[in-house]
RNA sequence: GCACCCAUAGCUCAGCUGGAUAGAGCAACGGUUUUCUAAACCGUAGGUCAUAGGUUCGAAUCCUAUUGGGUGUACCA
């Protein structure tokens, strides 16, 4: 049992003691204590005062002295109000530096025996990333570790999007206008290739819709009836169909498109460990639609096509299955779910998807449920807010997109610049500045997109670089190089046998207690699938070490025990930076 | 129209299931380097937590209404 545990024990041992009642556990509320006051465990005592008909001051008062007697690890307290701050003896924490915080697996729960699924990334194959999706992949790679170092067996995949009109349309254009270019013969990556001919797609169906509204159609009969939109859709339908020559240009351009995407996932170090394509599963659903119609949960109306009621749910009614006996969105949704489930048995299923479809899950979810699903419960959507830009969404059309490779390069590149203008990389290889480069160019981005809450939509701006310094990658990243200097020029001691005598000061002590909170901080995490929490959290970690760092010697403290205590609590820093660092995806260099 | 999400310092964001005097970073201003990496540290200034009610011993947090912004509401995906 551990000490938080004990205390809330002991306090409902003193509430029935002194006040003969039962106190829920849920009412007892521990919190940090604020840094002005004395204390580093806060118990909020207001909740008691009506089992013990006493001020809050008074009541605080009892509890403080009770918990003192029967808890030898609290020294002292004081009241604030109705506030019970405790004061925990300093070898505690000692103790925990070295028992615990500093142990190889510390941040690291047993296996819990839960099964989780993380479908993430799921690009569509006729443009290359952008930003939005850099967002989706970092998200969803640092949700999966974050499950992982909480005890969870993860299972990361890919749902790709591989077919479809939006295909036909690059795949068209390029037939149409390419004359024959290869990723080789012009230099470019295939997925930018692709994505070229996506736009000239674009370009020359406006063209057509104007000539048409000039010849006197109106905009919703030019849309429809431009020769080139209808030569993509006969061209879905030949793919449909299996024409051998649309099937071999479609497998043709989808090459390229993945020897793209694999070169951008590598440089964002995401992965996964099965990749399912839609070109596989949009067929899927059909038998659950049967299966839905026999329970009821569907019907079906007079023209053929299949619906589910969900007004009295507070949605809508909604087609699941056209009266040409066609699959939509939601069926290949609901077949590919089933599929997921048989394939991995999993416990939860997290679906890493952008805020705009938050009412398809919303009726996803729902429909399996009313289905009599078991394991839907466990299916979670993590919603995320679009990236936009100050003048507004991107769009990959109107090539308003921050390109993700362009963007990569940009920020290795400024990482560069930055580095050379500090001065800092004398007796560096070419090869390691380059990998100090990538590390701290994708440090800043990364932790640039995982400090926010998911949910809120994140606002970027390319003309304003992303920053280097205050609450950044690259600051954090700083600040572990700083403690590997430390501790290069000293030799730590393997064995704490001679235990830390002396009384902590503030920052030491602080530094610890913010240490031995990170299990919590990842169980938190995991529990609201949230790395910004672990983002917070390793930015206070930095911060404090950085004060701890220029208040007190470490390699010239007075004492060697002093020194090695020193040195044991800043290798433990380093280590949990390093940790909580890896959960958000980035790398922290030894030098820099 | 209806549904969902968001609104906190000039800017970008924290603020856990309600708890102390609402916190960081950037930008601004001032200071710190013969001492372990100044991508750092210390300080000053900056707030009607969108607005109005309500619940509560206590509300940025929960409820209701209003305003502003976003998204969705297709026999598209």
């Amino acid at each position: 049992m551990n000490l938080e545990e004990n205390i809330i024990k002991t306090v409902q041992q003193a509430i029935q003691e002194l006040y003969q009642s039962e106190l829920p556990v849920e009412q007892i509320a521990l919190q940090d204590t604020r840094k002005e006051f004395e204390g580093q465990i806060t118990i909020v005592t207001f909740p008691f005062i009506k089992f013990s008909k006493k001020s809050p001051e008074q009541t605080a008062q009892d509890l403080g002295s009770y918990l003192q007697v029967k808890i030898e690890k609290i020294v002292g307290f004081n009241v604030v109000k109705g506030f019970l701050n405790l004061a925990i003896a300093d070898d505690f924490w000692v103790d925990q530096l070295y028992s615990d915080i500093s142990k190889e697996s510390y941040g690291q729960f047993p296996a819990n025996g839960k099964k989780v699924m993380v479908e993430y990334s799921s690009p569509n194959t006729n443009k290359p990333l952008h930003l939005g999706h850099v967002r989706n992949n970092l998200l969803g790679y640092s949700v999966a570790a974050i499950l992982e170092a909480s005890g969870c067996e993860v299972v990361k995949v890919n749902l790709v999007n591989d077919r479809g009109i939006h295909i036909c349309k690059s795949m068209l254009a390029w037939q149409k206008f390419g004359n024959g270019e290869t990723p080789e013969s012009c230099q470019l990556k295939g997925d930018h290739l692709v994505g070229k001919y996506y736009v000239i797609f674009d370009k020359e169906y406006k063209k057509q819709i104007e000539e048409l509204k000039t010849a006197g159609q109106t905009e919703d009969e030019a849309k429809k009836n431009a020769p080139i939109i209808r030569e993509a859709q006969e061209m879905l339908q030949k793919w449909e169909a299996g024409d051998e020559a649309v099937l071999n240009l479609w497998k043709k351009m989808n090459r390229w498109v993945y020897s793209g995407f694999a070169e951008t996932y590598k440089k964002l170090g995401v992965d996964f460990e099965k990749f399912y394509y839609e070109s596989d599963t949009y067929i899927l659903g059909k038998d659950i639609i049967e299966e839905g119609l026999e329970k009821s949960v569907f019907f079906k109306k007079p023209d053929g096509s299949v619906w589910i009621d969900l007004t009295a749910d507070g949605l809508d009614e909604k087609l699941v299955l056209r009266s040409d006996g066609t699959s939509v969105y939601i069926t290949q949704d609901l077949g590919t779910a089933q599929l997921k489930f048989n394939d991995f048995k999993m416990d939860e299923s997290i679906y890493v998807v952008g805020n705009e479809q938050d009412y398809h899950f919303k009726v996803l979810f729902l429909i399996l449920q009313k289905l009599g699903k078991t394991w839907a419960k466990g299916l979670y959507h993590l919603s995320y807010g679009m990236v936009d830009l100050p003048s507004g969404k991107m769009k990959s059309r109107e090539g308003t997109v921050v390109d993700a490779d362009d963007l990569i390069s940009e920020m290795v590149n400024t990482a560069k610049y930055r580095t050379e203008e500090l001065g800092k990389v004398e007796g560096f290889s070419i090869e390691e500045k380059q990998e100090l480069y990538q590390m701290i160019g994708l440090g800043a981005l990364k932790y640039f997109l995982l400090k926010v809450e998911p949910k809120k939509r994140l606002l970027f701006d390319p003309n304003e670089s992303i920053d280097f310094q205050g609450n950044t990658g690259p600051f954090i990243q700083y600040t572990h190089a700083r403690i590997k200097s430390v501790l290069s020029k000293a030799s730590l001691a393997t064995s704490h046998s001679g235990i830390y005598t002396s009384a902590l000061n503030s920052v030491e002590r602080d530094l610890i207690v913010i240490l031995h909170k990170y299990p919590e901080v990842i169980q938190g995490a995991a529990k609201d699938h949230s790395p910004a929490q672990i983002a917070n959290y390793v930015f206070e970690l930095a911060k404090l070490y950085n004060k701890f760092y220029h208040e007190e010697p470490i390699l010239k403290a007075e004492e060697e025990s002093v020194k090695q205590f020193r040195l044991s609590l800043s290798a433990a820093t380093a280590a949990v930076i390093k940790k909580s660092m890896k959960l958000l995806g980035i790398a922290v260099p030894d030098k820099m």
